[in-house]
DNA sequence: CTGAAAGCGCTAACAC
DNA sequence: GTGTTAGCGCTTTCAG
């Protein structure tokens, strides 16, 4: 069926040894003999079976990446950026989308182990003890979360939210709302330990509404706590609820940004899309992916580091946009 | 290292075919020989590994996926309803992106072909003598392309443009305009034909505009011709397509729906968003993707069966809405 | 520099 | 019913 390495050792006249030397680009082979090898597996088409490697060499050239809910727009830019990587490595990438489901990860980081070299996870709301489960597993890469000394990818959101605020706070305003995302995040917990420091710094009084799911519905649920808090800005906890919020304050009369000032954080497409362009604080997404493949490489080759990260930074982006000056009282 | 269908069979004080069989169901084996091996592989933590079990089998137990765009919010969609399908079946799923690079999906066929059992094409630009070649290398199911006799999920594009110019043409619209996407593109060579069609049944004036990539930024950028067009409603070749129009539409000042009424395909999760809520020809999306994993699972049980394809129907949304009767001239 | 042989973890004939 | 043997496609000692 398929062509092996046997018959390309056949065709070439030599042993099937020398063949994945010579494919392998080891120095033990004579050049010549390795130029006729390859042209020969070149004119059969012979493609090497992963698998097959794997099983000896320990390495399977693949990488897992799971994620909670592709449909939410930050997501697909984060995969891009880790195909992009891996495909420069020469990796393959398995995904899988858990649906929000954290206590479905464990199982998967446990059925994709044997097949991959490494795992990306990003589970902002997986328990620091799965964490740690899955770690045992494979090596394994966090993004946006950290605990259980995993090594991890994260932005600076403490930093972003600063942005945030000042800005707002140049604005002069002066009582901000901040629409949180899930308690068990560890976005959500960073976003807002970051935003409390900043309204603390700027001297701005701070309401915290609700926390809702990190989608559009959330933002459509919080809005009216929001308008109920009498406030004059609002910082939501990502952009898809910020969205929602506009929506729903759209809807209720309320005009963005002449009576609330509403800034999201993520930067997905979307944000750029809308009339008014949202204000943002900007995340390096796809960055983020190609960041985890590269510190996930590294690992590999050098087991011996222990739990490194990084964290990228944040932009605020100011649109054109949906925050202006407090109106005078 | 990782436990092995060794460890397992000393630990049970059986043989290593024993334990296989015990794990794979078979009936050759005595009911309480089967319970002591699962009970030692589970205390064990044993995981069979796919890759040699793959070699051997000649099945991997995995899926391939390859897609132009993860950042069309159209693909999202597709990719849940193909984890969804493939978890349920026990099927691991590769993804690949090719960034819109119609070239690079052969070489990703190829890379993929001997990890996976099959493959799940999405790709509406590429040639049919690539298709004709990628259905060589494994077993294919194109989405949303017909060609080279690869077995085929696809909408029904043409019923989808029956409905949405029936819809047009009920409110009274007689001059219409259709955005175009890619040339190459077979969704809009079908879309294309069907409103052609339904214009003609309709007795329509149907004007075509431009083909534009099937993003924002190619909505944003027919608006100025759709204006010039002088038409009163316009179909877009996509919901994203539909959204850049009506942002350019709105920063001309030019109302939706008083003014053109806007009908996109799609229905993406993002058409439910904006305001107003567009109207939209809905596809099925997480519903293809099911549908693609089912049919190359059934191909790959029985692969007498040649080139099955199944249509999927689509469905014309009207939200709150882009589209309204004509004004009387 | 090259070939022969062993074996990665697993399953499928074939014996018993 | 169960164990033994062979071998999937590949890499890697170990000899030559």
């Amino acid at each position: 069926m398929a062509v092996t390495i046997r018959d390309v050792a056949k065709a070439a006249g030599v042993s099937a040894s020398t063949v994945s030397r010579a494919l392998s680009g080891s120095e033990l082979v004579d050049p010549r003999t390795r130029e006729h090898v390859l042209r020969v597996a070149d004119e059969l088409g012979y493609v090497p079976n992963r698998a097959a490697r794997g099983l000896i060499t320990g390495r399977t050239g693949n990488l897992g990446l799971i994620l909670p809910d592709l449909a939410n727009p930050f997501f697909p830019e984060v995969v891009k950026g880790v195909q992009a990587r891996a495909r420069e490595a020469d990796y393959s990438v398995f995904l899988a989308d858990t649906d929000e489901d954290p206590t479905a990860e464990l199982g998967l980081v446990r059925a994709l182990a044997k097949q991959v070299d490494g795992i990306i996870l990003c589970s902002p709301r997986m328990s620091t003890e799965d964490m740690r489960a899955a770690a045992t597993c494979s090596c394994v890469v966090a993004v946006n979360r950290r605990g259980a000394q995993v090594p991890a990818i994260t932005i600076d959101n403490v930093d972003g939210m600063r942005q945030a605020m000042a800005h707002l706070a140049a604005l002069e305003h002066r009582r901000i709302g901040y629409v949180a995302g899930p308690r068990s995040s560890w976005s959500n917990r960073e976003r807002a330990r970051g935003i409390r420091l900043a309204a603390e710094a700027e001297g701005v009084e701070l309401v915290e509404v609700g926390h809702v799911p990190p989608r559009f519905e959330g933002g459509v649920a919080a809005a009216d706590l929001v308008v109920a808090a009498k406030v004059t800005a609002v910082v939501a906890y990502n952009d898809l609820v910020a969205m929602g919020l506009m929506s729903r304050l759209a809807s209720r009369g309320i005009a963005v940004p002449q009576e609330i000032s509403v800034v999201g954080i993520d930067d997905i497409p979307l944000a750029g899309m809308f009339t008014p362009g949202l204000t943002t604080v900007s995340v390096p997404k796809e960055q983020c992916g190609r960041a985890a493949v590269e510190l996930l490489l590294k690992l590999l080759d050098e087991p011996g580091v222990r739990a490194p990260r990084r964290e990228v930074p944040t932009q605020l982006l100011v649109r054109d946009t949906t925050t202006v000056a407090r109106r005078s009282p």
